[in-house]
DNA sequence: GCCAACGTTGGC
DNA sequence: GCCAACGTTGGC
C-alpha cells in the first residue's frame, strides 16, 4: 500500500530524516491517523510531505516495521521508517490541486489527518510529476 | 450519550 | 499570524 506522512519542516525534516535513514515515526494523536498506521504493512512506501510553508511531497520512506505502542501513550502506535529516495523536484500542494487524477487525495478532502491512504494510480502520478525515475 | 466549549491543525 | 474546520473533552 501507499501512504502519505505529514510532518511540520520545524518540526522534524527530510533533511533530518536524510541523516538518520531509520527513524520511529512517533506523535501521532489522532485516532484515525493511529488506524492507518495500524494497517501498514512492511515494504510499503509512504510520501514524506511539508506542511507549514513549504506544503510539498519532497521524499519517501519504507515501512520497514510494523505498528507498536507508542511508548509515551499506550494508546497510540507508532511505526519505523526508512529513507528511500528524495524526489527530484517537490510536488507542491497547488500542483496536487490541479491535477484531475489526484482530484480525490485524502490530504484535499482532510487537510487536518496527518496519515492517509493513497492508490497506485496517485502514487505513480506524483512519481510522474516529481520528475523522479523510480520504479516498483 | 449529547453537545458546548475548547484545543489543534494546517492552508492561506 | 489568522482563523476555519475539525477532533476531543467533560459536564450534564
Amino acid at each position: 500500500m501507499f501512504w502519505i506522512l505529514k510532518t511540520e519542516p520545524t518540526v522534524w525534516s527530510w533533511q533530518q530524516q536524510l541523516m538518520k535513514h531509520v527513524t520511529t515515526w512517533d506523535d501521532i494523536r489522532n485516532y484515525q491517523a493511529r488506524n492507518y498506521l495500524r494497517t501498514m504493512n512492511i515494504g510499503d512506501l509512504c510520501f514524506f510531505y511539508h506542511t507549514e510553508k513549504e506544503r510539498s511531497i519532497v521524499g519517501i520512506v519504507e515501512i520497514v516495521k510494523t505498528a507498536y505502542n507508542d511508548p509515551l501513550d499506550d494508546n497510540f502506535s507508532v511505526v519505523d521508517v526508512q529513507t528511500k529516495i528524495s524526489l527530484s523536484n517537490a510536488v507542491h500542494l497547488s500542483t496536487i490541486k490541479a491535477t484531475e487524477e489526484l482530484k480525490n487525495l485524502a490530504i484535499l478532502k482532510q487537510p487536518r489527518l496527518s496519515v492517509s491512504p493513497l492508490n497506485t494510480e496517485e502514487f505513480n502520478k506524483i512519481i510522474e510529476l516529481s520528475n523522479t525515475s523510480f520504479t516498483l
